[in-house]
This record gives structure tokens, sequence and C-alpha cells, in this order.
DNA sequence: GCGCTTGGCTAATTTTGATTAGCCACATTA
DNA sequence: TAATGTGGCTAATCAAAATTAGCCAAGCGC
């Protein structure tokens, strides 16, 4: 019944391995448990399969990006919640991200393939860039600029804080997409790096 | 009679560009202005053209690498040069870095390259990694090492100011090659980066 | 209990792209 | 200048994958 939903995950799983072109359709076939042509009942062929995939992945992150909007955008009713955020909320914050994108089962495989296609097709560069630079960044961004408005921080150029707060977990990210036996080392230093973070820009602290 | 460069040079930049697998013999062959047949006169088979942009960029890498040893690994004979390293020095190494891997030729289309086949082939991971990530990273570690011995920086961990330091120049080197159309703008974050980046280790500066 | 839809299968068929065969012109050289 | 090597071309051929045809069983609504 749900077989549907199977072959777009499996496909999934091999686009993000080896990319679209080097899958062929019996493999994701035979990984669902069926036969080849039995795919053609379901989608009206290997394009369709790659369309529904990008499909769903628009669908989540629109889902996602609503769901910010909500608990991100509009936190103005009580900016002091930010002005007391400690060393330890900060680390937690960036590990959490960091642990998130790196294992959420969906968001992971879709990361590799975005990463595997970005040069060939343009939209998926649009896509990769907003979801893991632009969009992280300008969260960030409007986390620090509330701990500045209300002390928390020496102050300083936004855009530059979050540049360096953010981008270790970027590259630190991407270190592990291809290097998964990495992770530990990765969570320890982004932590240093965190807490240090913390101590040179937070000397205003209490 | 450089029509066997030709086809290395077209076959990479088509590489790059939409992955080994979505380029076509014929493609290439286009490109350089012969029929696809006559390929096969200077190369066994597409795997030989993959394989001879490899072997060309393990030279370039040994090359590379054995320059670096000879001008990065040795300077011991006077580190009192890096003492006083200026903050306008910093940022012209730090955007020499990324203008030069962003910009060159080879290495540019070369780490497109990668990025596409990363996941699919381990060898390319790993070269990616030293490349782009232990690489640097070892390099840069070692001037902070001698700038931090030479009093010219607040002590601190060396890889964490090394992680500070080197990611947000790759970060924006990634999206560069995804959009080349925001190097200007990543550039001016760049030197900004830089110079709170000296401006935070600083301190005990002069 | 019958006609219909769903989703699976095997056995073609088609397409596409890589590769080979075999011919030819030109240049080099013994 | 004949012999040979090089590098190009057109016209096959091959192989691999995608896709289609056509059959069948199970489930289901009337």
């Amino acid at each position: 019944m749900d077989t549907k939903h199977r072959i777009l995950d499996e496909a999934l799983t091999l686009f993000s391995q080896k990319g679209y072109a080097n899958v062929y359709v019996g493999e994701i076939a035979d990984r669902v448990g069926i036969k080849a042509p039995s795919l053609y009942k379901h989608y009206k062929n290997k394009q369709a399969i790659f369309d529904a995939i990008i499909d769903e992945m628009n669908r989540r992150y629109e889902e996602q990006a609503g769901a910010l909007n909500i608990s991100g955008m509009n936190p103005s009713e009580d900016a002091s919640v930010y002005m007391n955020i400690s060393e330890d909320k900060l680390v937690e914050i960036g590990l959490g991200l960091f642990t998130y994108f790196l294992h959420d089962d969906y968001t992971s495989r879709f990361r590799k393939m975005l990463t595997i296609e970005q040069f060939h097709h343009k939209e998926f560069a649009d896509i990769y860039t907003s979801q893991y630079v632009d969009g992280p960044i300008s969260y960030q961004k409007m986390l620090f600029q509330l701990m500045l408005s209300s002390g928390a921080f020496v102050p300083a150029d936004t855009d530059v804080m979050t540049l360096q707060f953010y981008s270790p977990i970027y590259m630190l990210l991407t270190l592990c997409d291809r290097d998964p036996g990495r992770e530990k080392e990765a969570l320890a230093l982004l932590e240093k790096h965190i807490r240090q973070f913390d101590r040179l820009y937070g000397g205003a602290k209490e």
C-alpha cells in the first residue's frame, strides 16, 4: 500500500549516495523488494521519482519555515529571555543544530543529494544555500541581535558574529557527512569553539 | 597535437559541472571539436579520461605539498618574522587563500568535481578533506602556534583559533562555488571577520 | 459472485550512449 | 619515395538500462 513511499525513501537514500545518474531503477526496485517494471505502476518514470522527492522536500521546507516563523520571528514578547543566555545554553543551541542536521534521517540524506547535484541544477544550489547557509545564519543573527540589544554581549557586528559562530558548525557538518567517523572529534571541537566564542564576546556578561 | 590535453581540460570542466555519470563522451568530443570515436585514439575509454584527471591532480597535489614543505614547515629559522604579523597581513593571508581557492582555474574545477563525487568514491572524500579541511587547518595552526609562541596573540587553544579563523573562509568558498555572484559580499564579510578575529585575539599585541 | 482496480510479474522492446571496425589523409623518416 | 605512425571520420556494433506489453491474482464494492 505504501510501496509508493518506500520507493521515494529508497530512491532518496540511493540518490544521496551515488547521485541520480548512477542509480538504476532496478536498484531502487530491489531495495523495495519488487521488480523494476512494477515501479512504473507508481511513477511514470525515473525522473518522476526524482521530482516527487523534490516536491516532498519543498513541502517539508515550507512546513519548517512556517514553524520557524511562529517560534522564531515572534519572540519579541519577552526579549529578556535571551538576555541571560548562558554559555551552556549557547553550547546546547550550537551542538543541537549540528546534531540535528547531521542525524535527522530525512534532512541528512537530502543534504547529501543537494550536495551532489548542486552544480547541475541551479534550483538545488539555491535550496542548499537557503537551507544550510542563509537560513541558519539569519536565524542565528536574529538571536544575537536580541542578545546584544539586551546587553548580553559586547557590542559587535552581528553579521560577523553570526558568521563566526555558525561557520564552524557548517564546516564540521560537511566534514562528518564525508566521514562520519569524525563526529566525536567534531563535537568536542565544536564545544570548545562555542565556549571560546562566548568568552570572547560575552565580556559584558553579568 | 595537444588534443590529449584539451580532452582532459574539457572533461574536467564537464565533470565538475555535472558529475562523471552525466557527461557523455560525445559531449567532451564536441567541446574539443572532434567526433566521439576519435577520443579513443587518445584514451582507452571514458574511465581512462577520468583516471588521467585524477593522476594529474595527484601530481599537482604532491608538487604543491612539496613546495609547502620547503616554505612552510621550515620557517623555524626566524620565528620572529611572525611575531609582528599585522592585521593587514592576516587579512591578506585569509583573502589570498580564499581568492586562490576560488579562482585558480584547475583547483576550482577539481574541487567541484570532488564535491560532486565525494559520497560515491571514498578516495575522493579523503582527498577533499585533506585538501580543503585538514590541510589548510594544519597549515594555519602552525602559523598561529608560531605567533602565539612569540606572544603576538593572547594565549588560546590553537585548534579552536584555527577553526574559527578558517571555517568562515571555507563556508564562503563553498557558497561562492554555488553562486559566484556572491563573491563581493563574501570578500567584504571575510575581511570584517578577519579584522574582528585579530581584534579578539590580538589583545596582547604591541 | 461479478466486474474492476491495484499492484505484482515475465518477457519483450527501445533508447541511449560507449566502443569498435575499418577507411583515409597527412606528416615524418629511413 | 615508400613505410609507418598519428589522428581524424563514418558507419557499425554492443551493452546496459529504461520502459512497455500483456498476463495474473488478490481485494473490494455492488
